[in-house]
DNA sequence: CCCTTGCAGATTGGCGCCAATTATATATGA
DNA sequence: TCATATATAATTGGCGCCAATCTGCAAGGG
């Protein structure tokens, strides 16, 4: 009988954590108290340990000594330098995938996307989440470098936390899912310019609407620590936006 | 009183394993057990877990249920893939370098080559990966973009190790002296086409070698496991000299 | 009435213990 | 003599416990 192993246990559990960062279960600041998960998702405390540590090492997460690990919060300076770091690897990733698209390649990407598309008419945060990165994942997987894949994808999972439950709201969805045909379409015609425009386009949409809507997001530092807070204090902030 | 407290050993013993790592005390492939670590370093078996929980979370270290933590292999074709990405990644990096270059940065890494200058001279292993990780470092730092120096320098990281040993030899470190002095000047008189050059040179160097030193380096998997193995079982493989 | 101080509850930090698993050494038989 | 089975030692895996530390509240003094 193969029964769950602590390593299976720990990376099962850090999954869980990592899904429940990026559909906003656990939003940015808040802490993640050891028992409370223990409790919740059926491990012991050690597992827990386990797992925020490496959470912590990713930088998803961070640690206050003696007070826990609460979900690391993204300035908007540091949302900046994320999204232009994704532009210039990205950019510079194009060359590559257009010279090694196969034709199995593709045809994951056109799954991926059309997986969005489902997730877009239901609108869920989560499934949202789940869907974008696994279609610009499988974009990452046409250059055949699983290095620079790894790379290009830690960069948008930090970038996107936290922008699960604002991400529903207006055309985002809408024009997200027609940024992602486009950059199909332009690695369909072999159109590398396009599908580098097209990228340009998709990383600093949010940025145009972040200026719009003003600056003035006090992102509650500190704030309660200790003693039940609900086990879900979602906090009232603006959503981050980050494709 | 500051005594030292338990993140601060934990992090203090992950750098101590990653200067091993990166120097040749712990050779790619071998194992740690952690009664050892716990023991030379001083510091308790938990702490001793920590770490490596955090190193393999970075992919330093593997983890194999049951038997424990052992250095990571790279492949000759995975090291190619990480060689790729770094070049596809520094040479977009080069634009925001020289757009962005202040005095004090320039200065920094004046003073990085020289330490790297002086180590040259002593072929001392790990003073070596050191300083020449610090090089690199500041180069980076030149794009004032941390997300992007953190990528770049995690995949250099990664293939650098285990290269410590093998590296004093032939005309290895005079080369990558020249070919630094080279990416400094081209930083200095505004040349991006002059560096990019050198970069493209400096990171595949270690190709040609191994080209000419025909293939066949079975890293002798598996291996002794248990059992005290001396401590430090310097596997005579041929050294991967990246740089 | 407000500020300071002390107390109690809650949470994390660190460690030792023992079971589970694996590698090595030994014994046994063909 | 070699292959196989068994015993033993060494190592890792997981957990519970208790101390250290922090937060929040209440009591007391100015």
């Amino acid at each position: 009988m193969t029964e769950p192993t602590h390593s299976n246990e720990l990376a099962w559990l850090q999954e869980q954590l990592r899904l429940g960062m990026s559909g906003g279960r656990f939003p940015a600041g808040s802490w993640l108290r050891q028992d409370a998960l223990a409790e919740q998702y059926g491990v012991s405390r050690f597992v827990v340990r386990g797992a925020l540590e490496r959470l912590a090492e990713l930088e998803s997460i961070e640690h206050v000594p003696n007070r826990g690990y609460r979900v690391r919060h993204w300035s908007l300076e540091e949302r900046h330098e994320l999204t232009e770091a994704r532009l210039v690897i990205e950019q510079a990733m194009v060359p590559l995938m257009m010279a090694r698209k196969t034709p199995a390649g593709m045809a994951e990407a056109r799954r991926a996307l059309h997986d969005f598309e489902r997730a877009a008419e239901s609108l869920d945060g989560e499934a949202l989440a789940m869907t974008n990165h696994a279609f610009h994942r499988a974009l990452a997987d046409l250059t055949e470098n699983a290095a620079l894949a790894r790379q290009v994808n830690w960069l948008r999972e930090q970038g996107l936390r936290g922008a699960g439950p604002g991400w529903p709201k207006a055309g985002g969805v809408a024009r997200s899912l027609a940024e992602h045909r486009e950059m199909l379409a332009a690695l369909e015609r072999n159109d590398p310019i396009a599908l580098q425009g097209a990228i340009q386009r998709h990383l600093t949409a949010w940025q145009e609407r972040q200026a719009t809507t003003a600056a003035g997001t006090r992102p509650s530092e500190g704030g309660a620590c200790h003693r039940k807070n609900g086990a879900n204090p979602v906090s009232p902030r603006t959503p981050p936006e980050m494709i």
